[in-house]
Formats: C-alpha cells, structure tokens, sequence
RNA sequence: CCGCCCUUAGCUCAGACUGGUAGAGCAGCCGACUGUAGAUCGGCUUGUCCCCCGUUCAAAUCGGGGAGGGCGGACCA
C-alpha cells in the first residue's frame, strides 16, 4: 500500500497527530504498530467505540494493533473498579471491543489483546516504574494525568502511578504509535518526555475526538443520559437522543450530529449507503444524505430540523451498535457478573 | 504512638450549644412555551441524619464505644 493512502487511513478522523512528521516516516517503513489502552472501569459507551473504528483503519493500514485491557489501572484510579472484579470486568471489556471492532468491519483476531497484570508486574517492570517515580515530581504527574484519572478532594498515591506506568506500558508494548482519545494527551506528551531516559522511544501519537455529551457540555460517566450504551436497546437509544440538546443550526456541542459524523457515516461509508430522514410533507418530504458534510450543511442552513434529523439519528444509531447488543444480550454473565450490583 | 476535626437528600451543606414529626441551594422528575432539546416560568419528589449501646415520655441533637476520612504532633537510631 502505498504511505500515502495509509496515512490517510491512519489519520482519517482523528482529532490531533503529534507529529505528522514523525508519523510519516513510521508508516513509510515496514509493519509499524499501534496500542490503545481501555481501563475495563464502568460500562462500555458509544464514545469507546469510536476510539475503536480507527483499530479498523489501522488494520487496513497494515499497522499491527495491541489492545491493552489495564485492569490494574481500572483499580488505580480511585478503585474504580474493585479489586476483585478486575477480571470478570476484563471479559467483559475484551469481549465487547471484539464486538465493536468486527462491527467496525475488521478481523478482531488481528488484534493482540494484552492484560496489564499480565507483564506490568515483573521485575524489570517494577523497577523502572520506580526508578520513574523517583525521578519525576508529583505536580508533573498530576498534570499529565488530570484529565484521566478522577480528581477528589483526597486524591491517591494511585492516580499519580498512573500515567507512568501508561508510559511504561507504551515501551513494554514495543508501540510506535500511541493511541487514545484526546483526554489522553497529557499522559502521552509525558511519556514522550521522559521514556526516551528509560530505554524505549517517544511514541507517535494519535489522538481521537471525544463526543460531547447528549445532555450538552461533555460525556459523564455518572449520567446515563449524556450517552447511548452499547447494550442500549433501541427504544433507550430513542429516548436519550430524544431528549439530547440540539438547538437548531448548532454545531458547537451538538451530540446528535457528532455522532453522526464520527460514527455512522463512516460506517454508512464502508457500506457504501445513505442517510435518510423521514420527514412529514409539511415539512418537506424524507430527504437524502450521501456525505455528513451536506447534512451539516442541510442543518446549519435551518433545512433539516432537529425535531426531523433525531429519529433517523436515533434509528441510525441504534442499528449501527445493534451486532454488539446482540453479542452482549446473547452472554448476560458477562455484564452480571462484571456490574453484579447493577445486573446481579 | 498521641491529639484535634469531620461523617445529615444524587452533590454542596444548614440544623446540634438550648432533645419535641429533618431543611436549603443545586441536580432530578412533571407540566407550560417553543415543530426537538436547551433557556425561561409553574409544580413535585428524594433520607438506614455513618454504626452499636445507653440516658429520656421523646435522640440527627446528650453520654459511651466503634468504623471511615482529614489535619497536626512525636519518633528520626
């Protein structure tokens, strides 16, 4: 393939390359390999999955792809998860972006799938993560890990571990690319500081959007209705995009048409079909879609209404996610045993 | 090891001194107005008052014990 077509896979959709320079040497050479990390803490949404569509394109960019489930960083940050659950939630994390990607059109067997525990505990592990802490000071760790790790009144010696550890993790991976969605920018810029004193390289990074949050400002975990779950069913997907804010012609911290964009038009891409919205008469008849760009353009214009586009963004939405909920309904355990208190 | 402080609604807290049916703001939910949502009005809901024992007719409140959390002191061979 050629480095121009793959960088363009490679970068398609992302919200930041540091640096595009140094991503086109990786991918001009042979196999260059790419890591994202998902700490297996609460329910998995729809905001992972579009981290999870870029794994697709990097398959078909002929990069090698580990996933790392950090189940000991589930734990770390804040106890997140509880310490005993790491590996029932693990299952669940493994088996859903397995899922996710396969509905991203791409082999999840192509894909490494690693644990933390798995190598983050050994010898030569422990004693560069310490040698790591000594040398870095606790106001340089918080930063970098401040828009990851949970901030509290009483913040933990465990979420300043934390980004070193993610750093150390870039290295043991052997990753020339990390990858992660923009919230993970602090952590990465520090590995590129400080990894190259601890035997690996600075990594590529690459830097996915996050969704804005269905009930405005941004995604939160703790409100289910800022965001569509991927075992939502269909009728919960309506209702959450229902009542999703989207003043009409807004771009700016519009939920519904992010999801769109980052989400099911590149599928409705790969599948080479169109976004159509129901529309009464009164209003102008259903309409067409080929591109994102010319529904945008239909909605910022006062065309397309939000009270028009939220069904068949709803409908879109809830078949774009509806292999995963079939996998997760089709294995309760899973869930039950990962969230016992919610589904025990 | 010692001392002091904190724990009440989903969140931030008031109420405790002086015992008498547990409150506010925010959030949430429901209506009105918008061809969606939001904003704005109007209305509504929410509780092991950290746990146990005791005093009392009556304990969030007083006494004792315990748990969790915070702060400080001491020790620094």
């Amino acid at each position: 393939m050629d480095p121009a077509e793959r960088t363009r896979l490679v970068t398609r959709h992302v919200a930041e390359v540091v640096t595009e320079e140094e991503l086109e040497t990786l991918v001009g050479g042979e196999s260059p390999s790419a890591y994202i990390g998902y700490a297996p803490t609460g329910e998995m949404h729809i905001g992972h999955f579009t981290t999870i569509r870029k794994l697709a394109d990097f398959l078909r960019a002929d990069v090698e792809v580990t996933v790392l489930v950090a189940d000991l960083h589930a734990h770390l940050d804040d106890e997140k998860s509880p310490f005993d659950l790491l590996d029932a939630r693990s299952q669940y994390y493994e088996e859903t972006i397995r899922a996710m990607v396969e509905a991203a059109g791409a082999d999840p067997d192509r894909i490494e799938f690693v644990r933390g525990t798995e190598f983050e505990l050994s010898e030569d592990y422990s004693v560069e993560l310490l040698r790591m802490a000594a040398e870095t000071t606790i106001s340089r760790a918080q930063r970098a890990a401040s828009e990851v790790v949970r901030q509290t009144e009483n913040p933990k010696l465990g979420g300043l571990l934390y980004p070193l550890m993610q750093s150390l993790d870039v290295k043991t991976l052997g990753a020339d690319i990390a990858y992660g969605g923009i919230d993970q920018r602090g952590i990465y810029m520090l590995s590129r500081e400080i990894l190259e004193d601890h035997g690996g390289d600075p990594p590529v990074c690459l830097f996915a959007p996050l969704l804005s949050g269905l009930t405005g400002g941004k995604m939160s975990a703790s409100d289910e209705q800022s965001k569509v779950n991927l075992n939502d069913s269909p009728a919960e997907v309506e209702e959450k995009i229902d009542g999703a804010y989207c003043p009409a012609g807004e771009v700016e911290d519009n939920g519904v048409l992010e999801y769109l964009r980052y989400l099911v038009f590149p599928i409705l891409d790969e599948r080479g079909e169109q976004f159509v919205a129901e529309r009464p008469d009164e209003y102008g008849g259903n309409v067409t879609f080929e591109t994102y760009e010319d529904l945008e353009t239909a909605f910022t214009s006062g065309e397309l209404h939000p009270a028009d586009l939220k069904p068949a963004a709803a409908a879109y939405v809830s078949d774009v996610i509806d292999p995963i909920r079939q996998r997760l309904d089709a294995q309760p355990e899973l869930l039950r045993e990962a969230y016992p208190e919610k589904y025990g």
